[in-house]
RNA sequence: GGAGAGGUGGCUGAGCGGCCGAAAGCGGCGGUCUUGAAAACCGUUGAGGGUUUAUCCCCUCCCAGGGUUCGAAUCCCUGCCUCUCCGCCA
């Protein structure tokens, strides 16, 4: 949610900005809709002050012994007219915000402008493309080469876009996943979490998935609302949902790993082959939640100790800056990382890092103290993939793959696959 | 799943339908004292919003949502959550 203040006072400043997203923002209705909720708030709010110290005199009357029926008199009628009121009030508030949170985050000055993924600027790349010599295989075919990778199955216990893995396969993901998070726990800071994998509707109100995103989501349950969780930010940036952080416990970092859901709907026909884009997905996130001061620092920052996965994992990437166009609702400014993927013949998206601002903050209500005022200041909240692990097993498949159809294994994982460097055909 | 108890400020914890945004203690902040610190003493200290150049003033918030009332932290209803006991269970 953008601030309501920055409507009031820079109009124009708030439209031009919209207008990069290509929504067109009818600055008259608000204006509008904002003057005629001035007059009924101001009108409520005196309606109020009059029964109070209306009631307040009744009080004093009463206790000195007076008749108390001329004042009561007097009120008659104040208890409707302010039903009224407050009801016109709680109509227009409501309408406000619906208009207000259906609207994205204003976007760095720093992003380019641009429709979609074309659009986008890459800022650096780092690695060698491999070269091979003989005929590669995708990681589709590599999985079922390996009997570790099987879809068919995965469709007949659920539905398309799941998958089941075997053996090495499975347990290469896991490999995955263990050498991320001891990572970022361990060299870059990051606290370990864990959370619950299924979320209320505040929850999703707060990161921005609800109400604008609801076809993404799985729902579980109805009454009270629950979903599955598109991604462990969801969860772990509510921790500090209607907190207000000690600021010796600032910056907040957390890592991460869940599972992940997305109903995917309407993106059915892109991208169907393989682990690529499913309903079910691992991915190791880091969520930082700091100081206004100092989002665009830990910007760079947490993109980087995403990048160092990669890095470690001597895996070809390059890192790119989204347009206009193709950053996220919440977001004011998104690196993608991707990773290069020799079956694609392409990079493809493995990380997305997003500063948020106080957009999320906001919505969450999550402020820290700051020291020097002794008040509230709603804190900046960021995250992004450290990394998608489904998709990083694919890169590890693909990039590792020997002509015999064996997989190499990455030397910082070879600790974690029970020490062998290789995981041959059986 | 069954039975009971309870949700009040950063924390602990009082609170009779009006004198309650709320006692007291702890903590925080400022000060006195001290070479410095501690102790003691004094003062101060919730959040959000409206109006305003600003001060002032006003409104809302005692888990959430409804209701009763001129007036609700306090009474009523519903929901959520926590704790204790029993049952079941990885």
């Amino acid at each position: 949610m953008l601030d309501p203040h920055l409507f009031r006072s820079e109009l124009e400043f708030v439209q031009a900005q919209l207008k990069r997203r290509a929504i067109d923002f009818d600055a008259d209705f608000y204006t509008d809709l904002e003057n005629r909720r001035k007059a009924i708030q101001v009108k409520t709010q005196e309606l109020q002050n009059e029964r109070n110290l209306s009631s307040k005199a009744i009080g004093q009357a009463k206790a000195k012994g007076e008749d108390v029926q001329p004042l009561l008199d007097q009120v008659q009628g104040l208890g409707e007219q302010l039903k009224v009121a407050e009801t016109g009030l709680t109509q227009i508030q409501a309408q406000m915000k619906d208009l207000m949170e259906g609207l994205p985050n204003i976007l760095d000055a720093a992003v380019p402008e641009g429709n979609d993924e074309d659009d986008n600027v890459e800022i650096s790349r780092w690695g060698e493309v491999p070269e091979f010599d003989f005929e590669i295989k995708d990681h589709v075919d590599l999985g079922a080469l390996h009997k570790g990778m099987d879809f068919e199955v995965a469709a007949k216990i659920t539905s398309a876009r799941f998958v089941a893995l075997k053996g090495s396969i499975a347990r290469l993901q896991r490999a995955i996943i263990q050498f991320m998070l001891d990572t970022h726990a361990d060299e870059h800071g990051y606290a370990e979490t864990y959370v619950p994998y299924i979320v209320n509707a505040d929850s999703l109100y707060g990161t921005g998935q609800l109400p604008k995103f609801a076809d993404d989501l799985f729902k579980v349950s109805v009454d009270p609302d629950l979903y599955l969780i598109p991604t462990a930010e969801v969860p772990v940036t509510n921790i500090v949902r209607n907190e207000i952080i000690d600021h010796a416990q600032m910056p907040v970092k957390m890592v991460c790993h869940t599972p992940c859901f997305r109903s995917e709907a309407g993106a059915y026909g892109k991208d169907v082959r393989g682990l690529i884009r499913q309903h079910q997905f691992e991915k190791v996130e880091l969520v930082q939640v700091v100081k206004a001061s100092e989002s665009e620092q830990a910007h760079e920052e947490l993109t980087n100790h995403a990048e160092n996965i990669l890095k470690k994992l001597k895996l070809p990437y390059r890192k790119v800056l989204l347009c206009s166009g193709d950053t996220g609702f919440s977001s004011t400014k998104t690196y993608d990382l991707e990773v290069w993927l020799p079956g694609q013949d392409t990079y493809r998206e493995i990380s997305s890092c997003s500063n948020f601002k106080d957009f999320q903050a906001r919505r969450l209500k999550a402020r820290w103290r700051n020291p020097e005022t002794g008040k509230p200041e709603l804190v900046h909240t960021l995250n992004g993939s450290g990394l998608a692990a489904g998709r990083t097993l694919v890169a590890v498949m693909e990039n590792y793959q020997t002509t015999e159809g064996n997989i190499n294994i990455p030397e910082v994982l070879q600790p974690y696959m029970g020490g062998i460097k290789v995981v041959k055909l059986s």
